[in-house]
Parts: C-alpha cells; structure tokens; sequence
RNA sequence: CGGGGCGUGGCUCAGCCUGGUUAGAGCGCCUGGUUCGGGACCAGGAGGUCGGUGGUUCAAAUCCACUCGCCCCGACCA
C-alpha cells in the first residue's frame, strides 16, 4: 500500500489525557481514537494489528479442535436470571429494554448462551467433548475506564467454552487452552508468566491467568524466581518474614494500657517501642450480614479474596464505623479479640504460636498488653494475609519478586455451575443423565497490542514484534523528488510484496525526517531507506528494534530481508 | 461511589485570579515558491457559538449556580 492514500493520523505531541505508555503512543501513532470512556474506535493500523492477532488466535485455537462461531451480544435478561448472575454481576452489565418494555443486556461474557445452545442441542454422550469459541465484542459498565484500552468498556475478546463428560476431560481441555494460550502469547511476541489465579465471580475449581509484566497492569502477580512458583497478588501464599522482636516469654494475663489517641498500627508501634510485627490487627468486615473479626499481624495486609474464600465465597465488605461501635463498642483503632464473643473470630495463621502481643481493648484510648492467642481469645486459623515485600517462597524458601502485570488470558475450570442451574443434561451410555462439567477460557484481543506496546516501546515510539505489527517493513525513499530514488523504492516495494512481506511504501511527498519519525512511531519493524547511497548502489535495511541499519545492494535488499523475517517469526515459534 | 484535576480552532497550550474593542501562540491544514538523510524555510490564507444551561452586570472565555464530558487516585473489577 502506498502511504500517500492512506489514513494514519500521527500526532507530533502527546495526547493531553493519556497517561500510560501504551494510551500515548496508540492515540500518537494514529491507531485509535477514543469515543467517550473506556470507548474507542480502531482505525486502520489499530484493526491490521487486530487481524494479525485474530488470526494467530484462530490457528491456535483450531488446532486444538475448538469450532468457532458468533454468538449475539444482545442477550435476554432470563438467561442470565437462570445462571443467577443477572444480579451478580450488578452495575457491570449494560442493561437496556426493547420496545416491548423487555429486559436484556449486552453479553459481558456467554457462558449463559453458550450452556443455552448445548442444552438445547446436546442430547447424547457421544457428542462430547466439545470446544466451542468466537471472537467477538464484550461490554462492560467498567466503573472506572482507564489506561487507553487496558480497561474498557467495550472489546474483543476471544472466549471459549469446553463441555466434557467428567472431571478428567475437563483437564484435558484445560491443558489443550493453556498450551494454546502459551503458543499464541509467544507467536504474538508477549514476555508473559502463567500464574494461578482466583476465579471471582466466574465460579469454578482452578484457573490461571497470563499475565504480562508491565507498570501499566493493574494485577499484581508473585513469582519466585528460583522455583517458578507464581500467582496472582489475591491468590499467592508465602511464608512471612520473621517478626522484628521476639515475643517477651512468660505467661501473663492481658493487661490494659492507656494509649491516648493512638489510634494506627504505626503509632502504637512508635507509642510502646514495640515493631508491627509484635501487635494484633483488629478488623472487622461483615459478611452477607453477620459481622466477622479478623485478626492479622500488625504490619499484614488482608486479602478480601481470601477472607471471602475462608467464609465459603460469602460477599464481604468492611464494617461501617458506628457498627463497630455497637459490636465492639470501640472505634477502629482501639478494637481487638479478647473478650470478644458476638461474633466470628477468624485469625490468620503469621498469629499462630505468637505469645504477649499488643492489640485493641475494645475500649476507645486503650491497648491491652500480653495477649496470647488460643489463649486469650480463641480464633479458626487461615490464610488471610496478602503476600508483602520480603517473603519468602513457600515451596523453595527464596527471596519472592512482585510487580504489576497485564492480564491478557485466564482460564478457569467452571465445573458445574451453569450445567446444573441451567440445566444442561446427555444421556450416558447405561441411558442414565449426565451433567456435562465445563471449562471457560478468554483472551483481550485489545490487551495483547497493548501488552506489547508497553514491552518494546522506546523514546521513539512502538516497537511490535513482526507477527502483530500492521506491516512488516517500510519502504521508504528518501528524496521524492529525485526520479531515481523514488523508482528504486517502487520496484522494491514490488519485489518484497511479491516476496510475501506485508510492505508499505512511504510516497508521501514529505521530508525524510518526518517519514523517518513517523515509521518509528507506529512501530513498523523493518525500514528499507533508499536514498543517496543510491548513487553508489546501497539502500539500508534499518531495524526498528535495534535501530541498527546495514547497508545492501537494491538488488539483494528484499531477499535478505525475507530471511531476516522469516527468522524472526522462528524465534517466536513456540518450541514444543 | 468518595477525593483531585481539566474542558478555549484538528493537536498541545496561553488568556480567567483583577470582567472592557475584531480571543492569541506553536504545531498541523490550504495556496505559491525554495528545499530534501531524523519532525525544513519564506510569503499568503482558511479555521474557534471559549463544553452546555441559567444567572450577576451597561458589558462574561473571565464572576456565581447548576449540569454534561474527560483524565488521575481510591473503592470496585470475568
């Protein structure tokens, strides 16, 4: 294609609203265009980029058997009412009516429809196991859009839905989606890590998310560099770095203290000289109703993820202060365990063998000193606590490593939640019904160019691996107006496209500077400039990655850099 | 939903505090010319109901109220 006709609108300065590289650098570079937010419009580099991905994720997926179809966004409210989810998923969904005052809304995933078409239409084992996949446009009421299109309200997302006959197929098609999840990440070029996740809302036994190392992600993910131990931030276990003081021996009874205005784990460490480590954290969350005390170590976080989990997936959120006051009668800051009988203590298990710690009295402007749990409150021990900076691997022992991530997949063993309350049933080989077990299993289209943008993008704009990039080299003249120039670049611009290389030839009548920063910018990976060395039979061939340029006859310049893409995309073969 | 910020030609911004002729700049765009290896130069030109509504005032981009939109932090998030 001839770069004259086409329409790449590149910005000289960046946009005033974005803020994260990849939002920068795709608005900069003339591939999207925001509507209203977390909404926006692919032009055309952003949609070639898209088709790249597509495609791979097609291939991908058709090799391990999965069928692809097109299932409507517009969804009515009675299916999602059967799978319970209708309320579930709350202000997240987009809901609309018809002109007949009927509920429906835009599908923000299809479990629901798809479990609809295998009810309807799966009768008999022998038609299972079954693979069933689209790619195709998600909408969420994300309350809060950010990051150009990390976090959106409208995307594509390639979803896909295993149906097997027991637990055992189910693993089966579990394993076919993560290889084919790891292959598709690497032939798009992506630096990922699978790691294990929590299923949310989804429902379901395991799961695991891809995730890709980037500031701009909003998932935190631990990994041990030692073992390859990693999880998801909500998920991740470890062992906890010591406490800073050993507890004082002996065996006391809690003593109360006054500690006026002290309110902070902080303060009442700088108030007894006492670290973190040495006090009790008082929480208290209430769950569908009830209340619940939870006890952490001074400096821990708590995983609401974990907590919830602990409590059977009961929805949890924290107490409101004045209920504090009439559980406990005390305000945070002042709250703890001992004495405590009106509710569920549930302590996390750093506490666990501790001996005279520090910990609200549950009277407001006092501590209690010497509190000893099992033995001055009695609590069920679990794992509550967020992984912090400093721990240490469960598995191996090793230093932990944290960071941001992009989620590009997950993956999640559904089991039998939408085939029981949907009621999907085949007839088993004695005539008895069986329930199919499923499997749901989703890639952001959108997440995995953006993932790449925030990788290999530098001072001078995108860097895209060749498999995802909208072309694969550039042919750029560098003097217009010198007849010899602009001959030589038609004819190789005609050779590399006969060669099979997605070429773009820049005939924009502008000054090489700005051909030069533009091509930088959109992230083409190879450039072949024909300019003065022309005279003396040379063009170059630059790499956009490297900044490298060499420089080759005309003659010769297409074919090798054939070879150079061709081994560009055996290095991102995945090798299995 | 809580907190903060911003809405002025296509883009990035100034002007607003302290109201006062035809609302500015740089970039981009159009015409002509000179140029041509990292965002050229000269000359001329087009383009803006200052987010919206209401109010105060002789007079509002500027002050007040309401409202809409967008961004950031937090809560939330398959």
């Amino acid at each position: 294609m001839q770069w004259s006709r086409l329409f790449i609108p590149t910005l000289r300065e960046d946009p005033a609203d974005a803020e994260v590289i990849s939002h920068k650098l795709l608005v900069r570079a003339g591939y999207i265009r925001q509507l209203a937010a977390g909404v926006y419009s692919y032009l055309f580099l952003a949609q070639r980029a898209f088709n790249k991905i597509i495609r791979i994720v097609r291939e991908e997926m058709d090799a391990i058997g999965a069928q692809e179809m097109l299932l409507p966004a517009l969804h009515p409210a009675e299916l999602w009412q059967e799978s319970g989810r209708w309320e579930v998923m709350g202000d997240d969904m987009f809901r609309l009516k018809d002109r007949g005052d009927r509920l429906l809304c835009l599908g923000m995933t299809h479990e629901e429809v798809m479990t609809a078409i295998a009810r309807g239409e799966l009768r008999s084992y022998k038609q299972l196991p079954q693979i069933w996949y689209q790619i195709q446009t998600k909408f969420r009421d994300e309350p809060r859009p950010r990051s150009g299109l990390i976090r959106v309200r409208q995307f594509i997302m390639k979803d896909s839905y295993s149906f097997d006959l027991d637990p055992a197929g189910l693993d089966v098609a579990y394993q076919k989606h993560y290889r084919a999840y790891c292959r598709i990440f690497q032939r798009c070029g992506l630096k990922f890590v699978a790691v294990e996740a929590h299923s949310g809302t989804m429902g379901g036994s395991q799961s695991h998310e891809f995730m890709v190392r980037a500031e701009a992600g909003e998932d935190w993910v631990v990994l041990c560099p030692q073992c390859g131990y990693a999880a998801n931030l909500e998920k991740a276990i470890s062992v906890p770095a010591p406490p800073l003081a050993e507890d004082p021996p002996g065996d006391f009874d809690p003593e109360p203290f006054a500690t006026p205005g002290v309110r902070t784990i902080a303060e009442v460490a700088e108030f007894t000289g006492l670290p973190e480590t040495s006090q009790i954290k008082s929480l208290v969350m209430v769950a569908e109703g009830s209340p619940v005390l939870v006890l952490l170590r001074g400096d821990h976080q708590l995983s609401e993820t974990k907590l919830s989990e602990a409590l059977g997936g009961r929805v949890i959120r924290p107490a409101h202060p004045d209920e504090m006051r009439e559980w406990l009668g005390a305000d945070a800051g002042s709250l703890g365990p001992v004495g405590v009988r009106n509710m569920t203590i549930l302590a996390d298990l750093a506490l666990r063998g501790r001996r005279n710690m520090i910990c609200g009295a549950n009277r407001d402007g006092y501590h209690l000193r010497h509190v000893t749990p099992e033995e001055d409150f009695t609590a069920s021990w679990h794992d509550l606590r967020q992984v912090a900076p400093g721990d240490r691997c469960t598995h191996c022992g090793a230093a932990l490593d944290m960071g941001r991530a992009i989620e590009v997949g997950h993956i999640f063993k559904l089991g039998y939640k939408y085939s029981d309350s949907m009621g999907l049933r085949v007839t088993g080989p004695k005539g008895e019904e069986i329930t199919p077990i499923m499997g749901s299993y989703g890639i952001g289209i959108e997440r995995i160019l953006c993932s790449a943008v925030e990788l290999y993008a530098d001072q001078d704009g995108m860097v895209l691996p060749v498999s995802i990039a909208p072309f694969e080299v550039v042919v750029t003249p560098v003097n217009n107006s010198d007849p010899e120039q602009m001959s030589a670049a038609r004819s190789l611009y005609e050779s590399a496209k006969a060669a099979g290389l997605d070429a773009l030839l820049d005939d924009r009548d502008e000054r090489p500077g700005v051909k030069f920063k533009d091509a930088d910018l959109i992230g083409i990976p190879y450039r072949i400039t024909v300019g003065k060395k022309l005279a003396s039979g040379k063009v170059e061939i630059f790499e956009r990655r490297s900044r490298q340029s060499t420089e080759v006859e005309p003659a010769r310049a297409v074919e090798q850099l054939r070879q150079r893409i061709e081994e560009d995309y055996r290095n991102l073969q995945p090798q299995d």
